[in-house]
DNA sequence: CGGTTGATGGTCCGAAACGTACCATACGTG
DNA sequence: CACGTATGGTACGTTTCGGACCATCAACCG
């Protein structure tokens, strides 16, 4: 028995989706998708299959030759676990660390801050504008649509803030 | 030497807004103001002070009778840290890890979703209103007051999100 | 072809953070 | 005064973190 986190969920949802995937398969999906709003640090993509497979919730094949590779897959239960925790809502509140923000607050100088700030929101817009355009034209869920849609309204208002407070 | 870590120049910038703390009274700032952009538990709040009265960074006055409470108050070298801290504008992105989206992008019920996930924001909004206000009658710096607007921003984007998915 | 380089893919491990259960003090109220 | 509740604090086992380092592979160049 072992406790599931959301590192866990985010390796079953994404092995999943995959149908098959290496860790490595695993962090490039989560880069491209939710790891922008569910950051994990690479690390525990390889930790995590390897606790889960323990635990029976994932199959390993290993490659022969090579790079022996793992190959990690659902079982019955890894299934059974994804299904029932996307069955049940959450109310939970995200968890959120900005240290541009955090610097502001103790009266960091806002006109630099907001400088060196919005380039970077600036061009994470971008990104995710043009993620959805590759989403789009791959065919992801609407819901994953959605998803990116929020960051992009997100990273809009933090171009809107810190327009304003470099004007300010 | 010890390194410090975003954790610490939360400590010190409260301390300094303070001029003196207990970790209780950390706890209380952190959970007004600076905590809603950039979580920490609070164990980390009775730690972490011990970990710069240590190096240094601050002193601390232990009262005599009942509770025996540590106050703690910045030393110079603490001043500096914060202060050079201050200087250098970051470009750091923030982290986010929304349990909520991660849900929706793995195909969880988005009305279901959606109906768990509005009135928590709804009620965010609310309290960062408030906050505000209360932030514009005790006479808070400008910068303090930005910050929580910005939150007020994103809550507002927050609702928008959770109703157009309701509503899809 | 051999060698160098850069991208790909992976492991490891000490240090830091986490979170939660639990303990202690104070105080207001009936 | 005793009971409940808010205040205030500690301790500690378990996870996470993050970054340094290692290995494989393909491509290109001299």
């Amino acid at each position: 028995m072992i406790s599931l986190t959301p590192t866990s969920y985010i390796v079953l949802g994404l092995v999943s989706q995959a149908g098959e995937a290496t860790p490595y398969g695993l962090k490039q999906m989560a880069a491209a998708t939710v790891g922008n709003f569910f950051s994990i640090p690479h690390s525990q993509l390889y930790a995590e299959p390897e606790r889960l497979a323990q635990a029976g919730y994932l199959k390993v094949r290993r490659e022969e030759g090579g790079r022996r590779r793992k190959h990690y897959a659902l079982r019955a239960r890894g299934r059974r676990a994804l299904a029932q925790w996307l069955e049940a809502p959450t109310a939970e509140l995200y968890e959120l660390r900005d240290p541009g923000l955090l610097k502001l607050a103790f009266g960091s100088d806002a006109r630099s801050l907001a400088s060196a700030q919005l380039p970077v929101h600036e061009e994470r817009l971008r990104h995710f504008q043009e993620l959805l355009r590759v989403l789009e034209a791959a065919g992801a869920t609407v819901e994953q649509r959605l998803v990116v849609e929020s960051g992009i309204g997100h990273e809009r208002e933090y171009v809107r803030f810190w327009k304003k407070v470099a004007g300010a």
